[in-house]
DNA sequence: TCTAAATATCGCAATTTGTAGATATGTGTG
DNA sequence: CACACATATCTACAAATTGCGATATTTAGA
């Protein structure tokens, strides 16, 4: 878990957006037609609609939050499902409020 | 207390390092010949030293810092101290707890 | 196996950041 | 007022980031 990879991923609003719908993605995301449910997270489709930025560009993003463990990939068939690493962002807080 | 803002601030490793050492000026500075406490934090020239960069790097860092409201600038004759803004950085990490 | 859809990666132009040296601005002292 | 010192600002340039379109890769299905 490296703090400054966080910073760095969470200093772009869309990014830090992405990680806010991915809370809640009844409230923030139509539900998928193939899969009935948001277990493993949304596809980067869905993601790019909602930030209205170029596929390419939210693919990178992705990539580069994963890296960061913000988040966590699944694969199914040919969608790939993003969600939240929950255990990394409280991991995250409680380094931060100790460390800063 | 905009957290893009401190993301970005805080996404530097000297950055970052400059708020710690702020946290405790005894342990992390020469005590400063003209004043004898740390009570407005510690001068642009200890800090300096302490991370090494070039005078012009750090007042451009610790001017950034202080828009982002991470720090408070006191000036006492020829020196402007820098020390920690205790509440924005609570601020911060209670927002990112609920916001994030 | 050919195709289409979803995602990932590459290459690129524009913008921002990192960092330094040079210069300007304030401030105490002779 | 002139000088020295601490800090801030300006200029410059290399490196990183933003964001896109084009292309490659993966996978389901005809």
């Amino acid at each position: 878990m490296e703090i400054i990879e966080i910073n760095k991923a969470l200093s772009n609003e869309t990014r830090m957006n992405i990680l806010r719908w991915l809370k809640d993605p009844e409230a923030n995301f139509k539900p998928h037609e193939d899969l009935g449910h948001f277990n493993d997270g949304v596809c980067v489709q869905h993601i790019r609609e909602r930030a209205g930025l170029s596929q390419s560009t939210i693919s990178t993003y992705l990539n580069q939050m994963q890296k960061a463990s913000l988040i966590i990939p699944t694969r199914h068939g040919k969608w790939t499902y993003y969600r939240r690493n929950e255990k990394v962002i409280l991991e995250y807080i409680n380094a931060l409020k100790q460390n800063i």
